[in-house]
DNA sequence: CCATATGAATTACACTTGTAATAAAAGGAG
DNA sequence: CTCCTTTTATTACAAGTGTAATTCATATGG
């Protein structure tokens, strides 16, 4: 588990799911996806399967039918991919990335107020 | 211009030297990447070629080679690329993006101060 | 016990991507 | 004028992706 297992665009819909409350059956997870994307059933089992085969899932059999639950660790995902994401658009660089997501858009009081907070914290710590 | 060009990891270093200065042969561009990137000239030409094809360069010619720049703007990739990370990853919420990559990151005390200031001046637009 | 329905497994298929190699064109060295 | 070199254009090719359809196995209703 320590070797983060890429995941499509596609798959991070399912992987989300199955964050979110795990394990489920194809059928709930399916379910669950009905209302967010147009995705046929199938192609939302393909993905379920190609996801076991990356070992970003694994499942318990259950009757005739499977309950998937994640085996990557969302926060290990989600740090791989933020990391790629600004080494490919920012260089790396962090502060600029920053400044581009809070330049012109509009956080709440309370989320400013929160940012603030780990500002704070950061500096502490150095 | 208004549609921006879906541009390949690989694709985007080509495209950040173009945007740092422009207009650039083939191989000023090869030059410029070399130190940075482990690839054959050839695969870069291969990516300047994809990348007129999507109408994200474009090239004047000049002697027997052409000069590259871009038709693509920078801003506009940045932001596109930005919210469709922030989509995939954070489900388009902004601030648990932010608390991600503020957590457990060292800043410089400068950066730090850059990004309240940043922060102050969201404050007052709302 | 058999046919059907349902789930999983296999196969499909075109497009993109990384990573080049080869072909074609055209200007400069002799 | 002809050959070589340099540059662009075309082709290659496997892996990954989006998006399913088809096949295979099996539990369940009759």
């Amino acid at each position: 588990m320590t070797d983060i297992p890429r995941i499509s665009d596609a798959e991070w819909r399912v992987m989300r799911v199955l964050w979110e409350h795990a394990p489920r059956t194809a059928n709930e997870v399916i379910a669950a996806l009905a209302d967010k994307t147009p995705w046929n059933p199938r192609t939302i089992r393909t993905l379920l399967n190609r996801l076991v085969r990356k070992g970003a899932l694994g499942y318990r059999q259950e009757g005739r039918a499977y309950r998937y639950y994640p085996l990557a660790k969302e926060a290990a995902c989600i740090h791989a991919e933020s990391e790629s994401f600004l080494a490919r658009i920012f260089d790396g660089a962090v502060q600029p990335m920053l400044a581009h997501f809070l330049e012109g858009r509009k956080l709440t009081p309370a989320e400013i107020a929160e940012l603030r907070r780990l500002l704070d914290e950061e500096e502490e710590r150095s």
